[in-house]
DNA sequence: AACAATACAGACCGGTCGGTATGTTTGAGA
DNA sequence: TCTCAAACATACCGACCGGTCTGTATTGTT
């Protein structure tokens, strides 16, 4: 058996994602992380000090590359930013439609679920919010300036509500487990981000 | 010691809810349950088959009176429907606001942790959030027919994205920890209430 | 080749979990 | 007053949890 401990430790992060998606991080059980990963647990407590030590790198590392694939990439693919936020929107929405009707966003799931129980996991999955929000915000307000977008809205308020009604969307959706709802929830949500055009 | 079989299972209901308002229904233990309501085992297990029946009940019983409190009523405390709105916003806001910031929406902490994991929790929750919905929906169209809303909106949609956003305000200030930045989304969200006013 | 250090493997541990079995107390109806 | 079901109380159970411990195999270094 030949060793390569950055794949085991991918693969530990890749598997715990998965079954946290799934289950929560607190009703994810490291046995079947484990089994998924199909890593034995002196492995896992070798590349990582416990349970919650593996729950934060899959949010500082795992969640942050899903969350630029997801958003910064789609979103610098169009010149115009209405038209780069509702790309992000639409693209997410054929790629990974099912999979956010069906287990709702891995991040905000997180969220909902530690922030009240784990300061650790609230910090860092806030950073992540709060890398988006600015993101937003900073597309919003170069947007103003190149008259894209209306000047009369506050680009900090808005990129706030949006990411808050795109998280709200996704989670009825999701207890719905209805992707029709999801689409037409972001239909709504895509009629409040064109009434943004200048 | 005088027996109040009804107030024992009214003190469970409490009980519980207030764990898994704190921990989640995974995260809350039975233990922790039967401590806070000073109740032991054996009466928890008279009143409710198990721990998932007791969760049913709390839905059904305790989380669906709550959000009639919530929203219904104060709903129906206004002439003009955008107005009985913003006033459900502003009565929760000032009265459970900080309670919503700290642990969130107790409907939508369930539904976001559970609708993957429990088809029963999934179910109960859905029912009350299509209690919700509805009652939006039909209020909105209510107000069109008035003349209070605009009548180039889709009642359903907007009731359904608003739902989201409103859920979505509150998630996002959960893991932030912080009742400003609630209060600055629904800002946002009540600009874009008024601005379905006829 | 010798030696560490790294990378695993897997048995094992204490604790907690939800759940049960059995016994006792209480109170309403006959 | 007697009876019996309802309403509790408590000891206990097996399963599973995250975590540890000891041992072993692989790999880079000298």
């Amino acid at each position: 058996m030949t060793r390569n401990p950055d794949e085991t430790r991918a693969r530990l992060l890749g598997a715990a994602f998965e079954e946290i998606h799934r289950h929560g991080f607190q009703g994810a059980s490291l046995t079947g992380i484990l089994a998924r990963a199909e890593v034995t647990k002196g492995a896992m407590y070798h590349h990582f000090a416990s349970k919650q030590e593996l729950g934060y790198a899959v949010v500082d590392e795992v969640l942050k590359a899903r969350l630029e694939a997801a958003f910064f990439v789609p979103l610098s693919e169009r010149e115009n930013f209405i038209d780069g936020l509702l790309h992000t929107m639409a693209k997410s929405m054929e790629e990974r439609g099912a999979m956010l009707a069906d287990l709702g966003c891995p991040l905000n799931n997180l969220a909902q679920e530690m922030s009240p129980v784990d300061e650790g996991f609230r910090v860092r999955v806030d950073r992540l919010f709060g890398w988006w929000r600015d993101g937003l915000a900073e597309g919003l307000r170069r947007a103003i300036a190149l008259g894209q977008v209306r000047g009369d809205i506050d680009p900090e308020g808005v990129a706030l509500f949006y990411l808050a009604a795109l998280e709200g969307c996704i989670g009825l959706a999701k207890n719905a487990r209805s992707v029709e709802m999801h689409a037409r929830c972001l239909g709504v949500l895509a009629e409040y981000v064109n009434g943004l055009r200048a």
